[in-house]
DNA sequence: GCCGTTTTCGGCCCGACTGTTTTCAGTCG
């Protein structure tokens, strides 16, 4: 799958056409086509194949011409002339926070700079005050910048995120007048991972709620500091924003930070058509500047004719038309959940036992879990051998009985060899209540193998449902080779599940196959992959991932009580 | 360069903060 190579191609097309001063509406152009092609589920060259690429949104005749003629050459030429217009590495300068093309083009064109080295060099040796402009302060921010993003080049966990907003928000609110005060950006929209975090207040002091913010205890270094908008770095080097206003805009200025930015652009075209201006403030009539609305999110939404969209909707994926006829879907909520189809214990190479992880299912009120626990190639964490298993079948039997309330399923996680057998033979198979199946080796075979392979393994008829489908691991893994399209279009034939992995590392079915799979009738489970007590949390982290991959309860199998579960798992091998 | 209940060219989101000058361009989200 080529998606993201394409994209990237793009977005380094609209790089350079920024240095060359190019018309910015061109440049958004390949930015916007680069960012539907991320978005795909599909693998472009499917959609070369089928003559569908102009059905791609933002990509015209223009673009289209030269994905084809990169699939056609291995290369575009329109590309290839820009780039021997500049040095390789001269778009690296413009991701240093302050820095954007019209500064990079004048540091390239006065001092030479090619890349982030030279950049460096020239700040301490103060050749870049030289320049007019160009000061002192431009001179140490480009420092600090540099630094930054060295030490920073990964983004945050969105598990990560949440709970530092969390601990912010809770020291705003002691030290500062809040009425009321929520997270926005990427952070809001639950993306599995962000760059950094916005924060949303309303009150009637700005002041005091901005002194408060640049006076937190985990405030290293103030970035920025005005009267409603300032940032910082944390004491872990991640950047906060946080913007104030007065509570009649509040839900203005939520709507406004929340995005995505494609998502607002939409937005204010479609208030634009009806006459009206959409900014942080408020809604407005455009003949008149005469405020309409901008307290609530809500009533902006409504005003212009929209239902109001869920955050993690909000991505200029189709929700806007969706809102408009009413028909969005309605988000599968965390309340729903009465369960979790994969926990490790101590009988492999989780931290804790069955009875403690139970006792923890029950505090959360969880009506049914399954303890999912290696299969016995996974040595490094301690598979269990068949003899184990069926002992394991025999103790929580016994567990079984000093709960009431909860139920306890035993499930494995089982590994899918190379050649798409399972590693425990049909004896072992039919006595658990629930199959779970994985790749855990054999990373690198070629994708129509690994395709292959694990449809060969979905076949097993005591096979319920496939985990971390594409094996990435957010920032450290690349999913392993293997075309999706034909995994869900197998598992909507053959009714296999699919499981959400909701460790923050996973988050795998990412959000968009979700959406594609839910569109094909294939239902999802949400699994924890927790190891200990407290990784039994990340459940609400899978919600997440199902909300931004539209999924309703329905589509949902941790809804299901534990007697619908267990009708379905058996039909399953019927 | 894309898009259209404006089918064929004109329009394309909007405001805050900074640094450097002295009224604003550049950057950012």
């Amino acid at each position: 799958m080529k998606n993201k190579e394409i994209a990237n191609l793009l977005y380094k097309i609209a790089g350079f056409l920024s240095l060359k001063n190019e018309n910015p509406f061109r440049i958004r152009s390949y930015e916007r086509a680069a960012q539907s092609i991320e978005n795909l589920s599909e693998d472009i060259e499917n959609l070369i194949y089928n003559k569908k690429l102009l059905k791609i949104p933002h990509i015209g005749e223009g673009i289209a011409k030269k994905i084809e003629e990169y699939f056609s050459k291995g290369k575009i030429e329109y590309y290839e002339n820009l780039r021997k217009e500049f040095p390789e590495k001269i778009l690296d300068i413009v991701s240093v926070p302050g820095i954007g093309f019209k500064t990079a083009k004048i540091l390239y064109e006065k001092l030479d700079i090619k890349n982030l080295n030279d950049l460096e060099l020239a700040a301490k040796l103060n050749r870049i005050m030289e320049i007019s402009h160009l000061g002192e302060k431009t001179q140490q921010n480009i420092l600090r910048g540099i630094e930054f993003i060295r030490k920073n080049r990964e983004r945050i966990f969105l598990f990560t995120g949440l709970a530092l907003a969390e601990s912010i928000i809770d020291e705003l609110k002691k030290k500062a007048r809040i009425k009321q005060i929520c997270p926005a950006g990427s952070l809001r929209r639950k993306k599995e991972t962000i760059g950094d975090i916005d924060i949303v207040c309303a009150s009637t002091d700005l002041p005091g709620v901005m002194n408060a913010f640049i006076n937190l205890s985990q405030c290293k270094r103030i970035l920025l500091q005005g009267e409603t908008k300032s940032s910082i770095i944390t004491n872990d080097n991640i950047q906060v924003d946080l913007r104030v206003v007065k509570p009649e805009s509040y839900g203005a200025a939520l709507q406004y930070f929340t995005g995505s930015k494609e998502h607002n652009i939409k937005l204010r075209n479609l208030a634009n058509e009806k006459g009206y201006k959409i900014n942080e403030y408020g809604l407005f009539k455009i003949k008149n500047n005469k405020k309409v609305t901008g307290k609530k999110e809500e009533d902006i939404y409504n005003q212009l004719g929209l239902k109001w969209i869920p955050a993690e909707l909000r991505e200029n994926q189709g929700e806007i038309e969706k809102s408009k006829t009413n028909s969005l879907p309605k988000l599968i909520e965390y309340s729903r959940i009465k369960g979790d189809f994969h926990i490790h214990s101590n009988w492999s190479d989780g931290k804790d036992s069955i009875e403690d992880i139970a006792g923890k299912a029950k505090q959360m009120g969880l009506e049914w879990i399954v303890i999912c626990d290696h299969s016995q190639s996974l040595k490094v964490a301690h598979g269990m051998k068949p003899e184990e298993v069926l002992n394991k079948i025999k103790e929580i039997k016994k567990i079984n009985k000093k709960f009431k309330e909860l139920k306890i399923l035993c499930g494995a996680e089982i590994d899918i060899l190379a050649n798409g057998s399972l590693d425990y033979k049909k004896d072992i198979l039919e006595q658990l209540d629930f199959v779970l199946i994985a790749i855990h080796s054999g990373f690198k075979q070629d994708e129509a193998t690994m395709t292959n392979r694990i449809i060969s393994a979905m076949r097993n008829k005591y096979v319920h449902m496939f985990a971390h489908p594409t094996g990435r691991l957010l920032q450290k893994r690349e999913p392993y080779m293997v075309n999706m399209d034909k995994i869900i279009e197998e598992a909507s034939r053959i009714g296999t599940f699919l499981e959400i992995n909701a460790n923050p590392q996973r988050l795998d079915l990412p959000d968009i196959y979700c959406r594609k799979a839910k569109e094909k009738g294939v239902l999802m489970g949400i699994g924890t992959d927790a190891h200990a007590l407290e990784q039994m949390e990340y459940l609400s982290l899978g919600i997440w991932v199902a909300r931004r991959g539209w999924l309703e309860s329905r589509d949902v199998l941790n809804t299901l009580s534990y007697k619908q579960l267990m009708k379905i798992l058996q039909q399953k091998r019927k």
